[in-house]
DNA sequence: TAGATTGTTAATCGATTAACAATC
DNA sequence: TAGATTGTTAATCGATTAACAATC
């Protein structure tokens, strides 16, 4: 029952299994081999079941993993039936885009409640939710219990607010503001810094002119 | 010249060397030691000066780094200073989000045309752009020989519209649609699949508290 | 010169891949 | 049983850290 220490690199790669065991069991395949997950992953079946191998032995010699058993292992693993409930800091267009994505609902999220400080924001309406005042938060969470908050937040308030939000109670906390907090470590964060991710992107078209020009 | 090979790994450290670098800027502090940055970043001072040696001898023994110097440096290698132009193909929440984002402008990004199949939405303005009909793409390619597509479509529209785009001689994508893209590897694509980021943090949490209960 | 700090090599660590015995 | 495929150990690879000589 106690599986410690799990590597990293592992944790990354489990919502990619997770997505694509999700399409096998659509396509009504419930049987796969890790061999055939590497055509599909891009992973290498070694690395497949080492991976696998961490939670346990989820397959069978000669035959192979059950997809269906595999998919909801993963999803127990990722904490998708724990039915976590996020509130978004921040209505801008962001804000608006996390709250009307379906997929996040379909991995068993909800998003129960958005907030903002802008007066002419607050009270529209945004999918099924009411942008409620920022100020009215702790009462919202002392009531609703939230367990994530995804902050769409200007980068000069993100810290504050996530020190907020953190001495409330949150322990997990989804920042798209291009700055780096600095909380409690008993606080998960994940940030989204989409610059980097764009700066990524531009090193490697850069890279390649290079080397096209080289060849 | 040629410096062959970086590592992944240091790659993706780069826009975070680039974002502490320009703080430091502002504050007017235009010198600084590997040890300095390494509390700064959070990266020991030997993988500091290992990542800068990979692309040469930015620093000065007994001195340290000139952080202007070393700023205008990781920008070129980013190719920040290319002027890069991207599109944005689809209007949603997600694309006016990044439509009206400031941060990619100061790094040398520019957002020249956002596309659209909607005819409810062709023709509004957003910032200082007017949303264009998709259907119009090719002529605008033509034309304006943008670099990069920022993707914020439906993930079963992406892959066409990615096989369409890199035909035209696009040769960097941003995909935030959640399905990976097949395309020839001359292509540049960066994924920012925002549903593993957000089971990644649900991992976390839920790890957290099983380890806390374990205590 | 003496002190500071880099550039660089060597040692360590962790993650990936290969191999194969166990077993369904 | 024979074939397939896992679970797991060992080998390889790459990335990080430590150490220190070079040098500003």
């Amino acid at each position: 029952m106690k599986e410690n220490a799990v590597p990293e690199a592992v944790i990354k790669r489990l919502p990619r299994y997770y997505r694509y065991l999700d399409e096998l069991l659509q396509k009504n395949i419930n049987r796969i081999s890790s061999g055939k997950l590497s055509e599909l992953l891009g992973f290498t079946a070694s690395q497949i079941r080492q991976d696998l191998n961490c939670f346990g032995g989820f397959g069978q010699q000669g035959y192979g993993y059950n997809v269906e058993m595999l998919y909801k292992k993963i999803g127990a693993i990722l904490g998708l039936d724990c039915g976590y409930k996020a509130i978004i800091i921040g209505a801008g267009y962001l804000g608006h885009a996390l709250a009307c994505y379906g997929g996040f609902k379909k991995r068993g999220f909800s998003v129960i409640g958005i907030f903002d400080i802008n007066s002419e924001i607050i009270g529209t309406e945004i999918g099924d939710l009411t942008v409620s005042d920022y100020s009215d938060i702790d009462s919202f969470i002392d009531e609703k219990r939230p367990d994530i908050a995804m902050l769409t937040v200007p980068k000069t308030a993100a810290n504050d607010i996530a020190v907020h939000l953190t001495d409330k109670g949150i322990k997990a906390l989804w920042n798209f503001a291009y700055a780096d907090l600095s909380l409690p470590d008993d606080v998960a964060v994940e940030n989204v810094h989409l610059s980097d991710s764009l700066m990524n992107l531009s090193y490697r078209l850069t890279d390649m002119k290079t080397k096209g020009e080289t060849k």
